[in-house]
DNA sequence: TCCAACATGTAGCGATCCTAAACTGAAAAC
DNA sequence: GTTTTCAGTTTAGGATCGCTACATGTTGGA
């Protein structure tokens, strides 16, 4: 394989006319041209300049190689430019994951933000619950998670994981608008007892919090439903089935035969961004979590 | 300036998935390609690889780079092809001179038949008197050059510059066909006393011939119209104005006007093809010699 | 004929680049 | 959970490379 360098010195050679111009031109001394010069042409099996009086002259073969060796070089130059440029801009894949609200309710908008922002990134969505993401941004199957925590299982980010809180999600009890508590200012888990409730399924931290929460209330929630749709939950309420404990984030207009009471205590969680630490200074990390913020923002202000 | 071998190393982890493969690919052990990549980073203030489990991933970064790299190598790969087929191609430019007889008579036959064997080479044509010529070929500012002699002023060439010959050239007196010589076999200067010549200019060949002929017989030729254009000396000569000795190469078929007699002795000519020693190795200059030649031959069967 | 300009050859020193081997860290196997 | 294995990195050291300084060889002009 041919060496950059010395194709460097032949260009210079083919540019300045002399070998000594070249030499000036790339800051070394005549002798060290000659010398790459000489290689290359060893290298090559062909003689590229030939003495011509008091100067040199490029042969054929040196020509050509002069030529290509102008491309390569226009080539590696601008490589070095595009990567001066990228250190800041935001490109390429990146591979997100979210839990099921945030993923209805959150990145959809900022999909279409980053979109706008920088078209060059292909964000990549992936569904998964909060261990996994977690896992999957520790291991670099993510580069960016969006996860959360409720304030009694608060979340803990391996060492080479970092995070960033995007605000908390507040859930409500919903009630078909029948029930005699539809319209109360608020309800605590002694108002619920004998509800049979609406649920994700086990596993996820929507049922473990429900569980958590009642039973330091000294009671058992009736998991009735299992569900991990969510239109299928609000299908399950609006028949009047159940009860349901769902978050604000990525809840749409709700229909009116259901109606949306605040708990106490209020269950909130914490929503997060994760990635790893070492992608951090990836623009395209930066930018994302940028997005995220913003939408974030702008979902609460709407 | 980007190192060659160390985007080669990227671009090889890149197409290879990992350190040790590309290493194995490239001939190195994995501490060589590791070391490589790590002093491209240094070089770029780049991340290029992270580490990913027990492998490495490449950053958006190195993405980039390798896939320039990957241009870069491929476009190094073809001019080192380019370079091995040109070892036996006649390409490039091409500057032949030649003396104004040859440039009329040989040279475009042979520019015809280089172009259809060596379609990529690029002939230049300059017309040049003998001495000019080899002076140019010294120099380097022709590659070959068509000459000549007379028996009686042979051609010394400068040590660097090879010559090959083509062949002999024989000059005849052209007279008026009304001319009391007109039907000789031959003539000899006795014959031609007080005949006013039609010559090229003083300083060519053949005006010095034409004086150290004469004088050898001790005459003096009257050289009363000096003209460089053989057009125009044939224009001369068809009103009858004064006789010429012509050589046959580049005569082309003479008005009826005008008739060609052998001169005694022979003005013979020896027509070579100088060139400069070192590049005589040229596939170019061996193509061009090999025409030369074809269409002296073509020439006298003709 | 000497001198100036230009390229090339030689010696040597410092940088580079590779290998080998120890080290680190993560996944897989027991 | 512990060990093994695998992959990449780090470190040390020796060979090579590539530069500079200086000498040499040519060429072209004063």
């Amino acid at each position: 394989m041919l060496d950059l360098g010395r194709l460097r010195a032949l260009h210079a050679v083919a540019q300045h006319g002399s070998v000594g111009a070249a030499a000036t031109a790339l800051g070394y001394t005549p002798s060290a041209v000659s010398q790459q010069i000489a290689k290359l042409e060893r290298e090559t099996r062909t003689t590229l300049l030939e003495r011509r009086g008091r100067g040199v002259a490029l042969t054929d073969a040196a020509h050509l190689l002069s030529a290509t060796a102008g491309q390569v070089l226009a080539l590696v130059e601008h490589a070095e430019v595009a990567l001066e440029e990228q250190r800041g801009a935001a490109v390429g894949e990146l591979r997100v994951g979210a839990f099921a609200t945030a993923a209805r309710g959150l990145l959809p908008a900022t999909v279409v933000r980053l979109a706008e922002r920088h078209p060059q990134l292909d964000v990549r969505l992936v569904e998964l619950d909060p261990p996994d993401c977690l896992e999957a941004v520790a291991r670099g199957e993510l580069d960016l998670a969006v996860t959360h925590d409720w304030v009694n299982a608060p979340l803990a980010v391996p060492e080479p994981v970092s995070r960033a809180r995007l605000g908390e999600d507040v859930a409500d009890v919903l009630l078909p608008a029948g029930h005699p508590l539809a319209d109360r200012e608020s309800v605590a888990p002694e108002d619920l007892a004998g509800e049979r409730w609406i649920c994700q399924p086990e596993g996820t931290i929507c049922h473990d919090w429900l569980v958590n929460t009642f039973r330091g209330a000294d009671m058992e929630p009736d998991l009735a439903f299992r569900i991990a749709e969510y239109e299928t939950q609000l299908a399950l309420l609006a028949k009047g089935i159940g009860v349901a404990l769902l978050p604000r984030l990525g809840r749409g207009a709700l229909p009116d035969s259901v109606r949306a009471v605040p708990f106490r205590p209020t269950p909130t969680r914490r929503v997060f961004a994760v990635w790893r630490t070492q992608a951090g200074r990836r623009p395209a990390v930066t930018a994302t979590l940028a997005a995220l913020r913003d939408c974030w923002e702008q979902r609460e202000t709407a």
